[in-house]
DNA sequence: GTCTATAGATAGATAGAC
DNA sequence: GTCTATCTATCTATAGAC
């Protein structure tokens, strides 16, 4: 479950909740285990006992958004109408945003994140088979521009206090229309 | 100057140009004095001599992109014509991401940077202004998720490597296109 | 699960020589 | 303008008590 309220793993989540609404705030390098200790009110050794490292709390938050950002390329990767994969794609971006709206943020758009998805030999493909999706090789500049502030605009789309009261249902269909008409000109 | 190549000053530019790059690539926070001044092949002590605090490399690289900013945000307010508001609005967007690339991405993207503006009364209030010459009170719901796409996809665009080829020239027209028809719809 | 205490590394920043 | 050397604070991480 992304949320168990059950007395297993409560701390864990603890741990996580606090670290996400920091991350968001202060960025992955701007985030010390001391603040996360501070925001939750237990001391460091306390977090330590829950995950070995720093990166180990990233990596545990950004598990979900990247399964579901994966999911969503291999099942456009096996649609054969070109035409139709933009549509999975692009539907399966608004939901992966909606459905970890801080956690996709920090995903595409932390410095510190970036980096580190660099380190993983199946992460560091992941823009480039997005771009292949919606762009394929012989794309216009003014495709690629649509592509780029697309999915600019997706990373902030969980974050934005703008956006902050409009819940899922009332973003998806929105998010949906707005999506495709930048990438179809 | 922008860039200026003269002897005088020669030092303070190097440093503000490897800041640059290496906040892009790690954050604000995710940068150290100690690998800015490795990159450029001196030591901490050298950077010292050209700004005070780490604080104040910041603030010298967002001094432009923030100038253009609030010069596009008091030209747009002086407009009477409410629609031509946002034709002055984007056009000055446009204009000051081309003309400050990874300035402005630092300025709107960047963690560290946004926390380090929120102290200053000034421009606290850049993102309501912004909003209220781009959407005004009464603005749907639809309205509000293109506003915030656009400004998450402008944030991109200066530092996308798929961009990156593109001279400002071409890119102009293309964001200026793009930029009014997710606005205006 | 959480604590105190602490080790070891690195951060930002300064003093003073050249 | 740049260096060496150093200070202090903070960081990540670990050891061991409760």
């Amino acid at each position: 479950m992304a949320t168990p309220s059950s007395p297993r793993g409560a701390a864990r989540q603890r741990v996580l909740d606090a670290s996400l609404e920091l991350f968001v705030e202060h960025g992955v390098s701007g985030t010390s285990l001391q603040m996360i200790a501070d925001r939750i009110g237990v001391t460091k050794a306390a977090i330590y006992f829950q995950f070995r490292t720093k990166e180990e709390i990233l990596a545990a938050l950004l598990e979900e958004p990247l399964r579901d950002l994966l999911g969503v390329l291999e099942q456009a990767e096996n649609e054969r109408d070109r035409a139709r994969r933009a549509d999975v794609v692009v539907e399966g971006l608004v939901d992966t945003v909606l459905a970890h709206r801080r956690g996709t943020s920090v995903l595409m758009r932390d410095p510190g994140s970036v980096l580190a998805l660099k380190q993983s030999e199946t992460y560091q493909r992941v823009a480039e088979r997005l771009r292949e999706l919606l762009l394929g090789a012989g794309a216009t500049q003014e495709a690629r521009v649509r592509f780029v502030v697309l999915m600019g605009g997706l990373t902030q789309v969980g974050v934005s206090p703008v956006l902050r009261e409009l819940d899922d249902d009332t973003l998806r269909p929105i998010l949906r229309q707005v999506a495709s008409q930048i990438l179809e000109r």
